[in-house]
DNA sequence: TTTTTTAATGAACGAACATTCATTTATATT
DNA sequence: AATATAAATGAATGTTCGTTCATTAAAAAA
């Protein structure tokens, strides 16, 4: 018996969300990958069924790192605005320091595998959210709104400023830098929309 | 000489935002688009140069199609929150009534190819929505903040519950409908958030 | 040490890819 | 009606695609 080479699937991985940044899905073919990943494109069916399964599990994966970032430090029972700043500010954090991944999960939200990695995806982060948004509903922390409104008016923004900075990167001109400051300030005025 | 057949051009761009938005950008592939549009592979290329100035121009014209749409009744002398409210609401219904213009458009945006289609395009729209917003700041009836921060948390949030929106036509269970009263609700609190 | 099991591979598969080209078709101009 | 011009095409180009397979390499179990 011979064991896997967890390395080897995590130099796929993390290839997958490289090159899916770089040139985009249709850039991502699986010679391209095999090579920069350091081995033959048959192993890559070792680890992973077909292309859509490798794409399904690398979202999967990368989800839950984000998820897991996002609740460092939070608690379920903090006061509405507390607990908000703590998930905005990591989230933030978090697709800033991971740029790559962030660009890779749009891609994903965004193209139509979406469907199906919603199916398997991210019920259990979601529910918890909606107890959070209930709670604090009920608490007069936070207005009455269905929760979709509350996650675009949420977190959208900041999904956005964040974008705005990864162009600004790229292009030289009229460069876009998100700041602490600048974060603060629409995190601010996110919770004077959300607060009664 | 023969004219050219704008019916078949035509043919050609709305079948690329059909296909792009049934398939992603790997599901569209020149043949494809072709037996679609009802023509020859050979005869795209009489009106675009290759794939990738095909899907430029296709994305330059849906946003001038957009965009024209947004400013319909606006006037930039308006008072902030009705010029705002106006291209708001605007923005949203042409979303609602063109969903695969807007999922092209957003898969266009998180795309490699966004760069190179953000250089062409669109520059005279965002001068003069620059120049809307600084002097509603002028007028105090903006509070003073950086113009990426307006339109992240403006119109943002309206994107994403559209997105929920268009989610939930596919999947049955759990449908969100993105009414015109939920529309006015966020809107009333994107406006609560920008001003004084 | 030998056997057994599975990881890992490079080469090969047919299919589909973007693009081109020789030819035909349509139509504006003469 | 004849000519000229460019639109339109189906077939063909060579390439690259996702995936498979016969074979080899490694290492756990015997």
């Amino acid at each position: 018996m011979r064991n896997r080479d967890d390395q080897k699937e995590q130099a796929i991985r993390e290839k997958v969300i490289e090159l899916t940044a770089q040139e985009g899905f249709d850039g991502l073919s699986m010679h391209k990958l095999a090579r920069a990943a350091g081995v033959s494109p048959a192993t890559i069916y070792i680890y992973f069924k077909d292309r859509e399964d490798m794409l399904l599990q690398v979202f999967t994966e990368v989800s839950d790192q984000m998820y897991k970032a996002t609740i460092e430090s939070f608690d379920p029972d903090m006061p509405f605005a507390e607990g908000l700043r703590v998930q905005w500010i990591n989230r933030a954090h978090y697709f800033i320091n991971h740029p790559m991944e962030m660009q890779f999960l749009e891609q994903m939200r965004h193209s139509p595998l979406n469907e199906k990695a919603m199916a398997q995806n991210a019920s259990m982060f979601k529910e918890s959210m909606q107890k959070f948004v209930h709670q604090a509903i009920d608490r007069k922390e936070l207005i009455q709104l269905p929760f979709e409104v509350y996650w675009s008016i949420a977190f959208a923004p900041m999904y956005q400023l964040v974008k705005y900075h990864a162009q600004g990167n790229s292009s030289a001109s009229e460069r876009f830098e998100l700041t602490e400051n600048i974060l603060e300030q629409a995190l601010r005025l996110v919770i004077k929309a959300l607060t009664p």
